[in-house]
DNA sequence: GTGAAAGCGCTAACAA
DNA sequence: TTGTTAGCGCTTTCAC
């Protein structure tokens, strides 16, 4: 009230004086613990009330749980990840856990260990990694110090679950699509990666298998042209302008997300072509970049909010039992067509 | 390491042990506090580094400092906050302090008095309200129990500092690029407010006073036309249909952000009208969005990261010196011009 | 069903 | 400069 002069918090003491209980019996309310009759309950439940009685979460971590879930996310200006954490939200909206974000720092594998360990010594009950590009041994030594759930990267561990969605459906969507409209030189840009652990795991490089074994599916193994560049908007750029040198350009390119399309759109633009009518373009991620007009790119959904939900459920799920066996969930992504592709030009 | 079987954390008394110190010690060496001879600080440092020790925030939070800032985002989507969000970490990237986001549940005040007192619960050093839609008393009973710096919101406290950026000249940068170009019939689409108290202190409130002043400034007072709708997409989509039928159409249109834009230019495309040749859109906030090369939006930059940087500061100023009279940083926007704004028609 | 008392990991008085 | 000793607000045995 007065300035600088904080009022000291109502304690769990000040609530058990109150209700003329102890200072268990109160905790026990708190935590709808078994061992306190339906009346005293009341009369504990009167007194927070009239007090304005909050726990404090801090204090309630060192012995307990501190009701707070810890979500990493990469990069806070991909507008991929608002749709998860709406999903994460929604399904603990009504439960006691909070949750709190924290930015992991583009690609960066130092800073999401920073971060991990800081949410770690924060006492989160558990922590939600969003396509974390950490090695796994890191990623199994968060799991070992307090559940967790891995969002966007392919590959299981015993120690923790995760939800990813299916990116060799998801690319084989893009390739169907355009080799449907009558493509037959699609190229694909990618995200360079030479860890061979994350080779395997990371949503990016899974993508690209999608693409590869697509294309060889629609006889057209032979067009495959992958360029290697990183998920950014200047990656885009830099890998479209590659694959406008080439001699025989390519009629439509598969962008491995939408930021990354953003960046090709540009670098068409300035080569005074159109698309589509020049050439198709497709992302991924179907973020709200796609869908405004003006821009209108075709992409694939991955299903944002229900990645969270899962994610929220398992983390739970876990929290509840952490000796269960691990699971993983892996979701079915879905075409988004929209005005940047076309039949390749006649 | 062993699945469930969390091997017990190193705390402050292996240290001690290994050491062959006290707690105490310990303990000054962390803060790096007043009391330990630089051999006995060596010594410990080592202890703790070949423990592997790091400090339990939650449980130095009991007593002192959770070195936690919590940052309240109104909005994930909104793509103005990462700027602010990269001032901000930047800012306090050599400092013990971890940020940590929470998401406050778009103009729902309900939603956001649940985030800062979850966050206060948690025990957080200051927090940072962006753009908060609380009420005044609201924001001043957070600041009260805890440092406090308001972003994005006019109007001063003496319980709290404040960053914003000056949305009267901003509005006014529009306004005379508009009328430069030869523009009379400007429409404004703003955010509808109705309370009294909001409606001096948000930004949304003030960029429309901004846009009257200076269409009376430039002799158009007779134009003047605001549709009053909400901060997004929809909101600009419904607010550009109702100025299309208007009988005497708008030569251009000042939306009060980006988003709202992106909803005018669908409207606008829908209608059949093109831009900027029929009609001139112009945003605000200069988001990632703007600078889209098929979307390129002229815009207001609002130095996003110096307001974080300024954000930053302050609150570490205030932890310091909880006593010190409050501050208010207003800074000066830009504008920058890109291709949806053009001369009216002749 | 209820409560006394110990303790979580750390900081802060106060002695030595 | 160093260490002893109380707590911070809550949960958790373990008696009653």
């Amino acid at each position: 009230m007065e300035p600088g002069g904080q009022s000291r918090r109502v304690t769990i003491v000040d609530v058990a004086r109150h209700a003329e209980v102890s200072t268990t019996t109160v905790s026990k309310v708190l935590r709808n613990a078994y061992g306190a009759s339906p009346a005293t309950r009341a009369k504990v439940r009167k007194a927070m009330a009239e007090l304005g009685y909050r726990p404090y979460a801090a204090a309630r971590g060192m012995r307990g749980q501190t009701y707070t879930i810890g979500v990493m996310l990469p990069d806070i200006r991909n507008p991929f990840f608002p749709d998860i954490i709406d999903g994460l939200t929604e399904a603990l909206r009504d439960t006691d856990y909070q949750v709190l974000m924290g930015p992991g720092g583009c690609n960066d594998e130092q800073a999401e260990a920073r971060m991990t360990e800081a949410m770690i010594d924060r006492g989160m009950d558990g922590m939600i990694l969003v396509a974390p590009v950490s090695s796994r041994s890191h990623l199994e030594h968060v799991a070992a110090a307090v559940p967790t759930v891995i969002v966007g990267r392919h590959g299981r561990s015993a120690s923790y679950d995760s939800v990813a969605a299916d990116d060799i459906a998801g690319a084989a969507l893009v390739v169907g699509h355009l080799a449907g409209l009558g493509h037959r030189r699609i190229a694909h840009i990618d995200h360079a990666e030479t860890d061979p652990d994350r080779l395997a795991e990371m949503s990016n490089a899974v993508r690209a298998d999608g693409y590869r074994e697509a294309m060889a599916a629609h006889g057209l193994a032979d067009e495959i042209d992958i360029v290697s560049t990183t998920y950014t908007q200047e990656g885009g750029y830099l890998g479209a302008r590659l694959l406008l040198d080439r001699p025989r350009l390519p009629t439509a390119i598969f962008a491995g997300a939408d930021v990354v399309a953003m960046g090709v759109i540009q670098a068409v633009d300035e080569a005074g072509l159109s698309i589509p009518q020049d050439i198709s373009v497709a992302g991924y991620d179907n973020t709200s970049l796609a869908a405004l007009v003006p821009v209108s790119l075709t992409s694939v959904d991955q299903a944002g909010t229900h990645i969270g939900a899962h994610a929220a459920r398992l983390l739970l799920d876990r929290i509840a039992d952490r000796g269960r066996p691990s699971a993983q969930v892996k979701l079915a992504p879905t075409l988004v067509p929209r005005r940047t592709t076309a039949p390749p030009p006649a």
